[in-house]
DNA sequence: GTGAAAGCGCTAACAA
DNA sequence: TTGTTAGCGCTTTCAC
């Protein structure tokens, strides 16, 4: 393996012809005579030559690669947004640098700041657990995109994000339109409540409806089923029992007819079940679960177009776009038992 | 933004000693007076100097960067053999270039040519679509793995895998055990299934077991439910109905439940349903299905610690490692009806 | 159209 | 211990 690797200065000797020659070939200038450039090109193909684009990046100073820090691949909701990332990089000719923090913010500032050494073009955060202030710090370097982050936004810093108390409130006015008035919420972890913006959409949306008596919030998790599961069980375990749930998304919303099943109700003659994320779960045809979902996909090409933008200089104030969810309904949704009817 | 990056020279000037110095500060070297790494420090911290990596790469002729081509994030798969990489690439100090090109060979290869350009340290495909050939080739250049490749062996390119052969027999030996006999097996795509170690794992194992006469095997699809659901219905359409059924993975197994959930038949007092991969569609407790686990984690943190080996030069023929699977036992697998006992 | 020369920011001999 | 010098492979003036 590696033999000496050929540079430009092998192939201008080979074809008999200044390195800057070979640059303006390789580049595809239009200002070389045809004979130069197929003596050129002949030359690099016999050769083997391969471009250094780290070279390139140094003396042009930028690499055409945009930094990626992704919080969790687990959670399918990701993967689709860095679809939608990939496929507009490669049409404005990005690559990605991959990092990562585990969710921890020390590591995810050390990542953060490898990813700065490496002269990355720009930096997207995807759901970041990163403090405000390197956030802001790394936008004083680079172009920033936020993609989904649930918070404040920071002077400079671009965000993509999912309209969650649009997304809440097609979910309960389906609901509602079924005939349901207890309607309840299984939430992430409790301490975030305040913060969580699906909560307060499912407690606005309530209120709007004029059900605001109803409402009804259990602790649950965002990232097992568990948590819904257990959610649910609180909720059958004391109280009027609600006709329908909404669950902080589609783990949860499983957890959640899981701990249905086991006590004996039925989804959704007894209790109607609305997840959110669309996730591929889901989907599946076993469980068929109407969920709010979020053009992830879209979402990611938004923060490709944004980084873009501004690597570009088009456009220097930050900008905000927030997508509109839709709900896909399937079928753990109907009317309540003993409905009263319109 | 963006006001001129500070160098190397300016950290040098402004703590008054030459640009050879700062660098060894930076590198930690030993061999410098406590007095003047202080200085440097110091003047590196007021300018907020960060150094070049792209500078560093270009005389040191080495990226500290992984390419990684992966050909589906959407696969849960995917994912943790993802997180093991990562985990691993941190602690060696490696970074990852993230690199796709959704299952078109093609696409692929622009990939990787572009990945070779950018001069990572070694390359590490996930199950790509690519050609042996251009494999091959990449491998005259960079240290190159392959994980989860169903297939043939390319010389100089290094392999992790699982041991698909033994993770069927793990299937069919746990359903046997429990006294069934007609096992039937729901593929991929049936154009694939010469290849596909799954199903010749699966021919092999109810050979092995005095079941040749009953093996049944019908096209499914690797990548939706539906498959599954269609395979399963095709199952029951005609011949005697399987006891049990072993999917060639979870969705397929979810599609396969779905579709017996449709045609009456319980899960597991009727069919029980084996599939492959215990993804967290697996582990949901709604679904809660008996499956044959690999250890994924432990394949991504084998690729980055086998191109590492190889980057150091420790080892110079090409490795293959085969994990073995094992099998996860939960609510989707019971005594076939009507079972003649021990 | 083509070539010579400078320099991107850094490391690595080699001197001192 | 510290500084000087020469590149790494490329792009980019600026002459010719």
């Amino acid at each position: 393996m590696n033999r000496q690797r050929p540079t430009i200065n092998d192939v201008a000797a080979r074809a008999g012809v200044s390195k800057s020659l070979v640059s303006l070939v390789i580049r595809g200038s239009p200002n070389v005579s045809a004979a130069r450039r197929d003596a050129v090109r002949q030359a690099a193909a016999e050769l083997g030559y391969r471009p250094n684009a780290v070279a390139r990046s140094l003396v042009e100073q930028r690499t055409h690669i945009v930094g990626l820090l992704v919080s969790d691949l687990h959670n399918p909701f990701f993967a689709e947004v860095i679809d939608g990332l990939q496929d507009e990089a490669r049409r404005l000719g990005y690559r990605m640098l991959l990092g990562s923090g585990n969710r921890v913010p020390a590591e995810e500032e050390e990542t953060v700041e490898a990813l700065l050494q490496l002269r990355i073009d720009a930096l997207i955060l995807l759901s970041p657990a990163l403090p405000p202030a390197i956030v802001r710090q790394a936008a004083q370097t680079v172009p920033v995109t936020v993609v989904g982050h649930r918070g404040t936004r920071i002077p400079g810093v671009d965000t993509v994000g999912s309209d969650d108390a649009l997304g809440t409130a097609l979910a309960v006015e389906h609901l509602v339109a079924l005939g349901h008035r207890r309607i309840a919420h299984i939430a992430g972890a409790r301490r975030r409540w305040g913060a969580d913006p699906r909560c307060r959409g499912y407690e606005a949306a309530m209120e709007r409806v004029g059900l605001a008596a109803f409402r009804r919030i259990v602790e649950g998790d965002y990232t097992t089923d568990e948590g819904g599961y257990e959610g649910m069980a609180r909720l059958l375990a004391s109280g009027p029992r609600p006709t329908a749930v909404l669950a902080v998304n589609d783990l949860a919303a499983v957890g959640a007819i899981a701990a249905l099943d086991d006590h004996g109700h039925r989804v959704p003659e007894d209790v109607s079940v609305v997840g959110y994320d669309n996730s591929a779960l889901a989907a599946v045809r076993h469980l068929s679960l109407t969920s709010v979902n979020q053009s992830r996909w879209e979402m990611g090409r938004l923060a490709m177009a944004a980084v873009h933008d501004r690597i570009e200089g088009t456009r220097r104030r930050a900008g905000h776009r927030v997508l509109a969810p839709d709900l896909v309904v399937r079928n753990t949704t109907g009317p309540p038992p003993a409905c009263p009817g319109p």
